[in-house]
DNA sequence: AGCACGCCGACT
DNA sequence: GTCGGCGTGCTC
């Protein structure tokens, strides 16, 4: 009889089993827990406990999960402060303890023929993963060294390699040509029978970087991502744990975990989206994993953006592991006339309170050259306010108690955040007196104004409102093409669209965002008016335009990214953060707490103050209601808690009353 | 996840 | 004093 420590699925820490056979660290398999059955991961062998033991139902795999996997799971444990056995549950695809079915699996492999997709938005990019990893031996489907670097490139390329450290940080303008050196580099670590996990934000966004990489490295493609289901993951799963060749894993954040026996290097394209933060637990960041990661088995790191998050600029500078790649790639490429238009400006509204004339000339204009315009406004709906005008009253969801957004189409008030949706009340749900009135607007709001005056252009909205079909895989042909001619949206629209005959961008309100309580609103905003600007100018016009429009034209953060200037950006953001004392400069934990009743809520808020306020390492912020502050589940309220030290904030969060839920580096304060 | 235990406010 | 609801701790 043999004992181990397991740990198994689930918020729990490692417990000791029994088994008969001989087991090795990373191996699955399936214990009795409670009265459940779960599956886990055995972490070490160990002498008989003094404690009564229940034994190891059965081994999953009799192969052990890689050694760095198992490192991954212990650094999450210990550096988010979450139970290990949510930390496994990262590493282990959902349902391991199942059956599949091998004839689906023959189904599911046998989708793809050639190995590469055509269409930039394919059906089965989204569901197929590369079957025949079996079928090994096959090189790569185009040679990598055909690929044709500039000098700009190959400097690049030479510095990523020189640079110091694991973690390096490749700050890329869009169309700078950063797949290129992506795929040096992952060439490098094939050849070296390392494997290549490449992050990207969202597949279905993704096209053409997957495309490129399924040309080059045809075969060893294996895709990983949430529009696969339980089944096939689970199968993609068990293809690249087998597999006794080097892979090259593309997915989404999850995919980070992917069991590839000798990772060589991870890729993070586009490291400053939000989707590299999970948001529910085991709350963590693909970023600083995957720095450990690197660390741990000694293999380069890559973060590419055009826009890194100050936070890993900052890292990435003090250790000089910086690489820029400035110079657009394409000589076509032209550089847009971006004007500011202030909203007070009474005479640039003269004709309409929402589009200034200068944008209204523009739309006019490119309908008369066949040309598009796009206008953004990152808000849903019609109207997202609706008050009485009698008393007063604010038409709240029933289960967020937050505002309802008008959608004027279907006459519907809907809640962005729960998906809560009910007709328009005839009148005030309070008082009882008709006449409800809405205030703000939306997207669906400016189409309509769009249609009104622009009767002949074709209008087209898009936004998380979509139908299924409609999504901009769907429209994207028809918009590339040109018949659409002015596009409305919110961010859906703003990353990776590729669109030759866009002249013109229009953002309606660009300092909608800014006014958030939260130190990375301004940060945000940066990101998403450089993508939005980044639309314009890709194809083979003459000229391109953006339009700013904003209530604020005098803001450092909309100057800086008018004039295109992350760096600019980044010095002001950088030293505001080392004033005010947040990330980089400071580590963050987030308090919250939920309860039935105000009352406890506030007397355990100023409890856990009192608490943590007598350790003078620690910077205390007074407790404020949570940007949501009351839900079906009850009211909540929030304590922000920074330390220049994270294992002093890391102590501070032991021995708390349990009702705290702690967020760690919360990508956000809201 | 699911259950047993204990605390606290409300009520007879 | 007792009941019920809510929240916490434990699982090997």
């Amino acid at each position: 009889m043999f004992f181990y420590e397991v740990i198994p699925e689930g918020r729990v820490e490692e417990l000791t089993y029994s088994f008969d056979d001989s087991l090795l660290p990373g191996q699955i398999v399936l214990v009795p827990i409670g009265r459940r059955v779960v599956p886990g991961v055995v972490v070490k062998k160990v002498a008989q406990p003094d404690f009564k033991t229940k034994s190891i139902l059965k081994v999953l795999y009799s192969k052990p999960l890689p050694k760095h996997l198992l490192k991954t799971v212990k650094f999450v444990h210990d550096y988010y402060m979450v139970p290990s056995g949510q930390a496994v549950s990262l590493i282990l695809p959902r349902g391991v303890e199942k059956q599949r079915r091998k004839s689906k699996t023959e189904q599911m492999f046998g989708i793809t023929k050639d190995g590469f997709y055509p269409n930039p938005f394919p059906e089965d990019t989204l569901k197929g993963a590369r079957p025949s990893l079996r079928s090994s031996g096959k090189g790569f489907r185009a040679p990598v060294h055909d690929i044709p670097m500039n000098v700009a490139q190959k400097n690049a390329l030479e510095g990523l390699l020189k640079a110091p450290g694991a973690t390096k940080l490749l700050y890329g303008v869009t169309g700078s040509g950063k797949t290129n050196i992506y795929l040096k580099m992952a060439s490098r670590a094939l050849s070296e029978q390392k494997s290549v996990v490449l992050l990207v934000p969202e597949i279905a966004l993704t096209g053409q970087l997957v495309q490129v990489f399924r040309e080059v490295f045809g075969e060893r493609v294996v895709m990983m991502h949430s529009q696969q289901t339980e089944a096939e993951r689970h199968l993609i799963f068990d293809r690249v744990f087998e597999s006794e060749e080097p892979l090259v894993v593309i997915g989404a954040r999850s995919a980070l975990f992917a069991p590839v026996l000798n990772l060589g290097l991870i890729i993070i394209d586009e490291e400053h989206e939000n989707t590299y933060h999970q948001e529910n637990a085991p709350k963590y960041s693909a970023i600083r994993v995957a720095s450990f990661m690197a660390t741990a088995v000694n293999c380069p790191l890559i973060l590419g953006s055009a826009t890194p998050m100050v936070e890993d600029y900052y890292i990435a500078s003090k250790r000089g592991a910086v690489v820029a790649l400035t110079e657009k790639a394409k000589a076509s490429a032209v550089k847009p006339r971006i004007k500011m238009i202030d909203f007070k400006n009474r005479d640039e509204f003269s004709r309409n309170r929402y589009f200034s004339n200068s944008l209204l000339k523009a739309i006019a204009d490119n309908l008369e050259k066949g040309r598009q315009t796009l206008v953004f406004h990152n808000r849903r709906g019609s109207a997202p306010l609706t008050i009485c005008d009698n008393c007063g009253e604010e038409i709240l969801c029933p289960n967020c108690y937050l505002p309802l957004t008008l959608h004027a189409d279907d006459y519907v008030l809907q809640c962005h955040t729960c998906g809560f949706s009910e007709k328009v009340p005839v009148g005030c749900p309070k008082c009882g007196a008709p006449g409800l009135i809405h205030k703000g607007f939306g997207t669906k709001l400016l189409e309509n104004e769009l249609k009104r005056l622009f009767p002949r252009a074709q209008v087209r909205r898009f936004d998380a409102d979509n139908k299924k079909g409609e999504g901009l895989d769907a429209i994207y042909s028809e918009v590339r093409d040109g018949e659409v001619d002015i596009l409305v949206g919110t961010q859906t629209l703003a990353k990776g669209l590729d669109l030759p005959k866009l002249a013109t961008v229009g953002v309606v309100q660009a300092d909608a965002g800014l006014s958030l309580p939260d130190y990375m609103a301004e940060e945000r905003t940066f990101q998403l008016l450089t993508q939005v600007i980044g639309r314009v100018g890709r194809g083979h016009l003459k000229s391109a335009e953006v339009f700013i429009q904003t209530y604020r034209p005098e803001h450092p953060v909309l100057a800086f990214a008018a004039d295109e200037d992350y760096l600019g950006f980044y010095d002001y953001m950088i030293s505001k953060r080392q004033r005010a004392g947040f990330p980089p400069f400071r580590f963050v934990a987030k308090f919250e707490i939920t309860m039935k009743t105000e009352a406890v809520v506030l007397r355990k808020v100023r409890e856990l103050v009192k608490k943590l306020s007598a350790d003078k390492r620690l910077i205390v912020s007074p407790p404020q209601p949570a940007f949501h502050e009351r839900t079906s589940r009850g009211y909540t309220w929030q304590i922000v808690v920074r330390s220049r030290s994270r294992k002093v904030l890391l102590e501070s969060c032991e021995g708390l009353d349990a009702s705290f839920r702690i967020t760690l580096d919360p990508p956000g304060l809201l």
